[in-house]
DNA sequence: AACGATGTTCACGTATACGTTAACATAGTT
DNA sequence: AACTATGTTAACGTATACGTGAACATCGTT
């Protein structure tokens, strides 16, 4: 009995962790589509935008598809490249 | 508002510095407001944030002075902390 | 099939954000 | 004045984002 109560508290937390990585992860998505969709709406490939950002095509999809770890200036200056700009809030 | 003139006359120690870091300074600026105002709306003082975050005060002071360097990870951490989300958009 | 354009992933070195401690500043309180 | 609460700054070690080059995967085109 305490067996089942193990595992299901053991269960649980792996939920927990699943969830809060899942969460992580599309929060991540979101802001790299987000980021790609800027880069396309301007008609730019990787590697043109990585000319702009005097930095490589290998650096650009690496934001775009590790966005939620990237500084606030990075950001900045990818959305600077584009001729935009960020708005950020906290609501 | 005090604070912005602190923070102005502090940035005059020299004029150069002052007006070719103005802009990325000023960003800085906006979001560490943005965050000081979030938690102090939630009446919590940077050693109760820090607390809550599991680190310093020392951290908190540093993320909401230096704010333009910092990762969106450590922004998402402080809004979710203060149980508020972000939204981050490029206009 | 071979090719070029575009995007992804890996590995490695460098730059820098973060965790921590300590010292210091500045209020307000006793 | 001494004390408390709050916030700032500097220094140091660690974790990780970034710059880079290379290899690879998918396309569509010839």
């Amino acid at each position: 009995m305490s067996d089942l109560k193990a595992y299901i508290r053991k269960r649980k937390k792996s939920d927990v962790e699943f969830r809060e990585g899942f969460e992580e992860a599309y929060k991540a998505f979101k802001i790299g589509v987000l980021l790609k969709e800027a880069r396309e709406a301007s008609g730019l490939t990787q590697e043109k935008m990585a000319e702009k950002l005097h930095t490589r095509k290998s650096a650009i999809s690496r934001i775009e598809n590790h966005a939620e770890d990237i500084r606030l200036s990075t950001l900045e200056k990818f959305a600077s490249a584009l001729g935009r700009s960020l708005e950020i809030s906290i609501r």
